[in-house]
DNA sequence: GCTCGTCAAGAGCAGTGCTCTCTTTTTGTG
DNA sequence: CACAAAAAGAGAGCACTGCTCTTGACGAGC
């Protein structure tokens, strides 16, 4: 009987991903507006009301791509920095930087479901805040260990960070543990301006100025690396 | 014969006016997801169809509310800075971060609309690039007149930009005049992590990690002052 | 006065999310 | 093996969307 119930289950285990899959796939091409459940069915020969029967709303799809996506993207970031020399920590967070920006170019629909404006009208769930994390986990990995390693030396430039942001900094501490206030809120600079940038070039921002835009990124996430005080 | 036309101009001005209104506070309410023209013409007292007569699309509408948008954050930075001394140029920048930042706060979905993921299927017309740069003026401003005035002091941490990259330097030099390369990038880096941080706390990356966010964000753009070089 | 452009109004098309009912299929159990 | 229960598929339907087309009223210029 568990047998059996695991051949149901398997069944309906394969739709879910053939329905994310394909959902995916219209996902890449329409944009999250354009993500409709009866195309969706019907990309999969099934009738609209049939879909009802896996995911029960349109959101409950978001969900699960984004989840997904998170996963995608922690996982290429993963890589990456797997992919360096343990002790090679501005190489590490660059290695982390470009596998942001080229997941980011490669799955720009997904991306903007992350990290873009929020879909009107959906609240994303609990589930979705474990997977959101494990690019940052990567990242704030790559600090903690640089600062154990004594290899993170930020220059003197930042004025002192307020007292006040000591319990903020507890909480990042929580994926990036043994560093300053200091560090936490140089990290936050560092790790947004990676962002900052992914958008500004995913987004259209550099539209018609920029054009060498990996090299300039390159060097712009070196230059937070340098903020951040990470080897040069 | 002009002051009838006129008079018909008029009431076509007006409307249109209205509507923008309407969809602006729309907007605001349901997103731009949310944003439906039959839903504006409703709110009127008006019938569906009559609101083609003044916008062909609900995209045309779209850009309205963009350029819109990029103006009014525009205004909103130019008067910040208007406010400061001129030769106190930290004040400026962190006047126009400010700027920006409660702008966006204050109008999340126009902010999304417009540094926020694409509309899916909306491409910005080339009406929409002229007012895009208002905000982006200013901060370019700010940076050439206190290199002008020998302010500007960037300290030695980042490595020498690529000469690759002094062709796009020249294309951001047209705001941002008499810069180095390496001010010209470090100004990418600064503005494009106003824009990051700004995006993390609108987006919601924040939750549940930094909550006390206007000192965190005040901190890190004098964090990203000094790595501009701009005085202490 | 007549014509012509502008506008409001309504019907209609194709699409959407989602719900309901009805039927078929599959499954575990007496 | 037969049968009740659970799960899945199918279809109709509701209220909504953007957008198009046609019809009829109104006002300005010849």
């Amino acid at each position: 009987m568990n047998a059996s119930r695991t051949a149901r289950e398997r069944v309906r285990a394969e739709l879910i991903r053939e329905i994310t899959d394909i959902a995916r796939r219209r996902l890449a091409t329409e944009g999250a507006g354009g993500l409709s459940l009866r195309a969706v069915a019907r990309d999969m020969g099934m009738v609209s009301s049939a879909i009802y029967r896996y995911f029960p709303s349109r959101d409950d799809l978001l969900t699960a791509l984004i989840i997904d996506g998170y996963n995608a993207i922690g996982e290429a970031v993963e890589t990456a920095d797997a992919a360096c020399a343990r002790d090679d920590f501005t190489g590490r967070w660059l290695a982390v930087c470009h596998a942001v920006r080229t997941w980011a170019l490669d799955h720009p629909h997904e991306y903007a479901l992350l990290y873009g404006s929020p879909v009107p009208g959906y609240q994303a769930p609990e589930d979705t805040i474990g997977p959101a994390s494990r690019d940052t986990m990567v990242y704030g990995r790559i600090i903690s260990e640089a600062q154990a390693a004594g290899r993170l030396n930020p220059p003197a430039m930042c004025p002192a960070p307020p007292g006040l942001l000591s319990s903020d900094a507890d909480a990042v501490r929580s994926v990036m543990p043994g560093v300053s206030d200091d560090v936490v809120a140089r990290g936050v600079v560092a790790w947004t301006g990676l962002f900052g940038m992914v958008n500004f070039e995913l987004f259209g921002q550099f539209n018609n100025v920029i054009r060498h835009r990996r090299e300039l990124f390159e060097h712009n996430m070196l230059c937070l690396a340098a903020l951040l005080g990470l080897p040069a």
